[in-house]
RNA sequence: GGUGGGGUGGCCGAGUGGCUUAGGCAAGGGCCUGCAAAGCCCUGUACGCGGGUUCGAUUCCCGCUCCCACCUCCA
């Protein structure tokens, strides 16, 4: 049994086969840095975070690119309002967006390229689509892909040009053959920041929307790589411009198209044009943790939708906490076990197309299996339980023993708190032991108070500190 | 108008022509506990609607309906 993927250019689930035997590149389509990230780009972030594990597991080395476009309208029009250098807007947003997706556990890429410094890439690229005859400039110093002389035009996104819809707000430009054209090369606008430009040979300008990615796939992962990746509404039209301008410079391209579904806001798109957007600042209001968020983003099937509720998200919290509360307390028990082997259902779900619901729920039935060796004192099996869970959630980034998961002052303030609660349980022990309940009780209750959790085990009593979003500590 | 993806039990969310059926959350019952918590065991309520194929369909086919996405910037 292999990885089999399903490829959006084919439309089937195919077997993932390597270019080159035991490597495999990857390119992400990462965000445009006009605003803080929200949810949705953090699920495409989990997402693939996933699935560079399981190629990982699968014995690759993985060579992940994912980009960084800090160069666009939206970036030159927040530029013009806020009255400030349109980079300065990028990199405040590329900062926001490394932290969030640091915070939710997504590995570093193996570079994050920018699409500014890659102008001379695209110069390339640009002459060569001209030279070729997929490219025109026209008088005003622009230059558009001319789509009539591409008959694949289309058949990624499954348009077909003649039956486009053709309805713009912009107003169309005067200098394009076709509609459908798309501008490779900008020229300078006065309404536009003049800090945004660079010299070339068709006159100063700045880049189009969708080249910088055909530029950066070529320098980092070559003509032709395994992976492109990106969401579903960038389908139509980034991705089936980039693939139109990278296969008509001549260039093999993505072998495989991974699309991730969306994560829609009360059935609609979260979306920064919408403005229903969600971010990790709002989601700490509430009490989430980013290992909590994980979850519930890793947990449906990557090409579904997810309609976000702070219900669901609850649902899936109790859900992690459930399998963290078993890591808990089988490291008291047993101590820490390295991760070890996973089941093969696991396995399997994971190979079918990144199936992770039915790879959670592999790790649940494992994570219950443990549970009862915990209630029996089959010390073995807990530390073979422990081993498979923590290999589980390993490879899907929320081991929570792993030094992502661990806030940085807790170690030391638990050996703090615990000497604290020693003394507090001790009375509670001498209370229990002459059966006056009332005390006992009470001494729970104070620890309570103080968001320590109290539970009697047949090993002892043992703590806990009470999640925030509970309020009984206030 | 074009293209694609969906409607599964109280909620989230897999899956399959019948055979044991996910898994989680919530609910009820039980075990354990001084009580609790956690955990374990058990329980119920499903496959949008109407046809068809079939011995048998939630799963295949047809029609209908509703929802979402893309066709315009968005992971």
């Amino acid at each position: 049994m292999s990885l089999q993927l399903y490829d959006t250019a084919t439309r089937s689930v195919r077997d993932f086969v390597p270019r080159e035997p035991g490597k495999a590149g990857i390119y992400l389509c990462g965000v445009t840095v006009q605003s803080p990230p929200h949810i949705g780009h953090l699920r495409s972030g989990v997402n693939y975070d996933v699935l560079r594990r399981w190629l990982e597991y699968r014995g690759l080395a993985v060579r992940f690119i994912r980009n960084i476009t800090d160069i666009d309208d939206k970036v030159l029009k927040r530029a013009l309002d806020e009255g400030v250098p349109y980079w300065s807007i990028a990199y405040r947003n590329e900062r926001l967006l490394d932290d969030a997706y640091d915070a939710v556990g997504v590995e570093l890429p193996t570079y994050e390229p920018r699409a500014t410094g890659h102008i001379p890439e695209m110069h390339e690229l640009i002459q060569r689509l001209i030279d070729r005859g997929h490219a025109y400039v026209t008088d005003a110093g622009e230059v558009y892909f001319d789509v009539s002389s591409w008959p694949e035009y289309g058949a990624l996104s499954g348009q077909k040009p003649d039956e486009m819809r053709r309805q713009s707000s912009e107003p169309p430009a005067p200098d394009k053959r076709n509609p459908l054209d798309f501008a490779l090369w900008k020229g300078v606008k006065p309404t536009e920041p003049q800090d945004a430009y660079w010299p070339s040979p068709w006159g100063r300008g700045r880049p189009g929307w969708h080249i910088e990615c055909s530029a950066m796939t070529w320098r980092y992962l070559g003509e032709e790589f395994d992976i492109h990746g990106g969401g579903r509404d960038i389908q139509f039209p980034h991705h089936e411009n980039e693939v139109a301008q990278s296969k008509a410079a001549g260039f093999g391209f993505a072998r495989f198209w991974v699309h991730n579904g969306p994560l829609n806001m009360a059935g609609e798109k979260m979306s920064k044009s919408i403005g229903n957007v969600v971010g990790l600042p709002e989601l700490a209001a509430h009490g989430i943790r980013p290992a909590e968020l994980r979850y519930y983003l890793a947990a449906p099937h990557y090409r579904s939708v997810i309609d976000f509720s702070y219900e669901a998200l609850e649902e899936s919290a109790a859900a992690y906490r459930r399998v963290e509360g078993f890591v808990q307390r089988a490291v008291e028990q047993v101590g820490v076990v390295d991760p070890g082997p996973v089941c093969a259902d696991f396995v399997t779900a994971m190979d079918d197309d990144l199936n992770t619901p039915r790879a959670f729920a592999a790790l649940h039935e494992v994570v219950r299996d443990g549970n009862a060796a915990l209630a029996s004192g089959d010390r073995t099996a807990v530390a073979g339980a422990l081993a498979g869970v923590r290999g589980m959630l390993g490879l899907l980034g929320l081991d929570p023993l792993s030094t992502l998961w661990r806030e940085a002052a807790s170690d030391d303030l638990r050996s703090t708190v615990d000497k604290l609660v020693a003394h507090a349980l001790e009375r509670r022990e001498q209370a229990r032991a002459g059966r006056d309940w009332s005390t006992a009780d009470a001494v729970r209750d104070q620890l309570k108070q103080a968001g320590v959790l109290i539970e009697d085990t047949p090993h002892g009593p043992r703590w806990t500190l009470a999640d925030d979003t509970t309020d009984g500590s206030s």
